[in-house]
DNA sequence: GCATGTGAAAATCTTCACAGCA
DNA sequence: TGCTGTGAAGATTTTCACATGC
């Protein structure tokens, strides 16, 4: 394989695949093809072939690729092949709720730690997990969790990201509807619920 | 102007646009140039002024953008110049986090309508909603709601899916970590909290 | 003078098509 | 034969640079 640029699109892809690939494996698929998984997503065998050769490539010519191979390749590539324990910020509805979601086991994601700013939240427990003061960030760094995930209301959303930086976090999650500034060699992922449903109606057609 | 294919993209950014206008013009900036809103939300001013060109341009040469104007003309290219309400389906911790979550006013999205399985949880009341069994789905097409937002477990996004499409729904939400099919006339946007979390740690150099 | 609107150039990303190997 | 890996072609998107009109 030669040298390529990793386009960011295909970045953004392997997640999808590996969890394609982690469902297909469930169903006792042991080797899958481009064309397989392919189907299965509704994308491009091409493309998928394309993605992994600026990996250098996982499978066999003329036999296709091992599931499981492919999925621990993919995990090490993101960093997903140990578990990664994230800190949540924001234990009100929506931080129940990603507490609550039942994806981030496929990744190789774990909350871990749970903080929020009201007397009456901290201390409580839920799902083995004692809610701290956010004046408890700065553990993190003892804790060597460098993940996390913003789920405070947005007035409260800077402030948050200035202190999670300070602890060491390297990777931000922001759920807040709204921009949060961070040093360069910290990364940011924002999530406005609001905005993807605002496309919606966009591409509906009338009546 | 010339005919031109609008690029998905374009589309795409246009809500980061509006967002990004309403909250400079909340400012009291009356008027913007494509630099000033760049420089605000991080891009690049050529990309904003062309991905208006293609909806044929909201500015005036030598002046710049009349805020509220390009804010307008968003809205409606958008097709949220009208209040567009909007159906929950599963009040779980999820529901309950998009029923408080604050960013939808701006777009002029209202959750109306709330459903779930649970006979525990129907007839409650919730911010004005009370919540009803989903076998009432079938009334969204009498209320002339169109949009909708699945907030249930993976195993019943499917099916509640199959439901919407039935009552007439356009445009689905979907936070369900898992695929969901319907007819290509019925627009699909999903979320999977997880898969951007999932994306952190490659970008995050060690140490 | 100044900022938009826009062809054209550059960059990026996707798809094709096939060589090469199992 | 069948499927990967990959150059090359094609499509899309972004950026440049400047003519145009206020």
């Amino acid at each position: 394989m030669r040298y390529h640029k990793i386009p960011n699109e295909a970045v953004r892809r392997l997640p999808i695949y590996l969890r394609g690939l982690l469902f297909l494996l469930e169903q006792g698929q042991q080797s899958v093809s481009s064309r397989n998984l392919a189907d299965f997503l509704g994308v491009n065998p091409s493309q998928i072939r394309k993605d992994f050769s600026y990996f250098g490539g996982f499978g066999t010519p003329g036999v296709g690729y091992k599931t499981e191979k492919v999925i621990k390749q993919i995990k090490k590539i993101l960093k997903l092949d140990v578990v990664r324990r994230t800190a949540l910020v924001g234990v009100g509805n929506l931080g129940l709720a990603v507490l609550a979601y039942p994806g981030f086991g496929v990744y190789g994601l774990e909350i871990t730690a749970a903080f929020d700013i009201d007397p009456k939240k901290v201390g409580k427990k839920i799902k083995n997990l004692t809610i701290e003061d956010v004046s408890n960030l700065r553990t993190l760094r003892r804790k060597g969790i460098d993940l996390a995930i913003i789920a405070v209301p947005p007035d409260a959303a800077q402030k948050m990201a200035d202190a999670l930086v300070k602890a060491g976090v390297k990777g931000i999650l922001n759920f807040s509807p709204c921009y949060i500034e961070v040093p360069k060699k910290v990364k940011v992922v924002s999530i406005d619920i609001a905005m993807y449903l605002a496309r919606l109606p966009y591409y509906m057609r009338a009546g």
